[in-house]
DNA sequence: AATGATGTTATCAAAATGATTGCTTCTCAT
DNA sequence: ATGAGAAGCAATCATTTTGATAACATCATT
């Protein structure tokens, strides 16, 4: 029997079996019923296939009529630990939300910022179709106005949800916070080349940066095995446009000879192959 | 025709064509193919289903062949902001990764720390099971140490993952950060009550804290709009143990008069019910 | 005007699913 | 210790879903 020949549904109950059994440990008829909403002799079904896949990997206890994880489990699917992390925080099923909660023993970091969801559909569209926006921006600096911009990306930046794109206000490409957006409405008309992302070039020009354990770190191996690092270092390619932010979500101390204190550094920028002329490294801990 | 009658695999690529029409903007058979491998036939069918529920919401242009989201576009499904960026960066359709990024146009905060999947597996089940976990720790201010631990969740601090477990070495509650815990295995004993989560008392006590916008903010409404206040104001309910994080994670000025400078302060603590003995706010941008 | 790519529809066979039944196993309360 | 109850299993059959194929439609491109 081969996972390849199943189909989408079919191979989806396994991993969800697969799942539950790896990262909780247990699985019951039940579940599968609640999460599925399938009939009760499919699950059984389910269930059969699962042990013929994999017959170690589960047994039944009649204790409690749960299915238990043997000690010879070996999973069935790779699960990728984001993924898994994040299936576990905010429930099992992508897509389709039923509020199954595989644990409540899981906590993601409190997110304060919520875009909307109209917002990023909007920009996401005007994103494929290379389209500019017009909207509403509250911006720190200067306040609300009336803007035409034409993005390109959305990005995190460890914070809040960002919108890359070119400012027809002033001339440049710029960063845009989502939630600070209002009033968003696509303009059906063409753009100009040098306004879309191949012109961006502080977005696309990529940097290479050597992270370092911080020198006032007591027990290195720690921070090493974080990052896991080879040999205490840590090499990235990062978008110029991304990399301040970057610095300061990781507490990276930027200064040339690592001498900010701290208990928050635990990394330290040892190398980086362009320091001049990156304007996004100005909020970077301790630059210049 | 009622959407709730409808099986899940059903359910699952309609919701799939109402989250590419909504946040994509068009969608194409060979892009349901290519994600359900389902057949050709299907295909069709499943665009001829989407339209009789939502006969408004595409259109077909045979310019390119594809269905394109009309401006009366209403979905047919709610998509959760959260869940949409997540399958934007990562590809939609959890459980089964099977690669189709929706967007190379939607960024994710870089990543430094990635928790081994074996490991979560192990601390999750023991969880589940109320079991100790015995592993070696290489802490930051002690070094290596083979440990028991009892761990009763994991949790996301912004950064790292940690699990909060009963600390066999120091008879307390603490902190582990997950990529830190190495050869770890399930202990298979009972645990004392007093090892349990219910006795963690910092865990458990739910602190109410107020956040407003820091005075030095030139434009108010930006950061009100970032954190969707209710005249100007975020209340908050946050475990205490978990409270310097967060304070820290958001840059959250904890002085009395709110008197850090930099721009990175965007948020002041006004209000916090229990202020004295909160331990983990020591870590708290101007705590005391 | 022919060609090719893609989508549509209809049809039929094959596969998956739901529902029902009778059975087993084990726990728990009596 | 024993019978009720809960949950799982296996077999069967009806129903639904899916896959495959073929004939056709539409439009852009050449």
């Amino acid at each position: 029997m081969d996972l390849e020949k199943l189909n989408y549904a079919q191979r989806e109950r396994l991993a969800f079996i697969d799942f539950c059994l790896q990262f909780i440990g247990q699985i019951a008829r039940a579940d599968l019923i609640n999460h599925f909403k399938t009939g009760l002799a499919s699950c059984s079904r389910d269930l059969t296939l699962y042990r013929e896949l994999a017959p170690n990997n589960l047994e039944l206890k009649h204790e409690d009529k749960q299915y238990y994880r043997k000690n010879e489990f070996q999973p069935l699917f790779t699960h990728n630990p984001e993924a898994v992390l994040n299936s576990l925080c905010r429930g099992f099923g992508d897509g389709l939300s039923n509020g199954l909660h595989p644990s409540s023993h899981c906590f993601d970091a409190t997110r304060l910022i919520h875009p909307d969801s109209n917002v990023i559909a909007t920009l996401m569209r005007a994103i494929n179709n290379k389209k500019p926006v017009r909207c509403d921006y509250v911006s720190l600096s200067s306040g609300e106005s009336r803007r035409e911009i034409v993005p390109h990306s959305i990005a995190n930046n460890g914070q809040r949800w960002h919108v890359r794109a070119f400012d027809r206000k002033t001339d440049e490409f710029r960063d845009f916070v989502c939630t600070r957006l209002q009033n968003v409405s696509e303009i059906h008309q063409p753009v100009s080349d040098n306004q879309l992302a191949a012109n961006d070039i502080s977005w696309n020009n990529i940097i290479n940066v050597e992270l370092r354990v911080h020198p006032s770190v007591k027990h290195k191996k720690a921070i090493e095995l974080d990052y896991n690092m080879i040999n205490g270092v840590l090499r990235l390619e990062v978008r110029e446009a991304l990399l301040g932010y970057l610095m300061r979500q990781w507490n990276v101390d930027c200064t040339k000879n690592a001498s900010l204190e701290g208990d928050e550094y635990h990394l330290w920028l040892s190398h980086i192959n362009e320091l001049e002329n990156v304007a996004s490294m100005k909020i970077s801990p301790g630059y210049q």
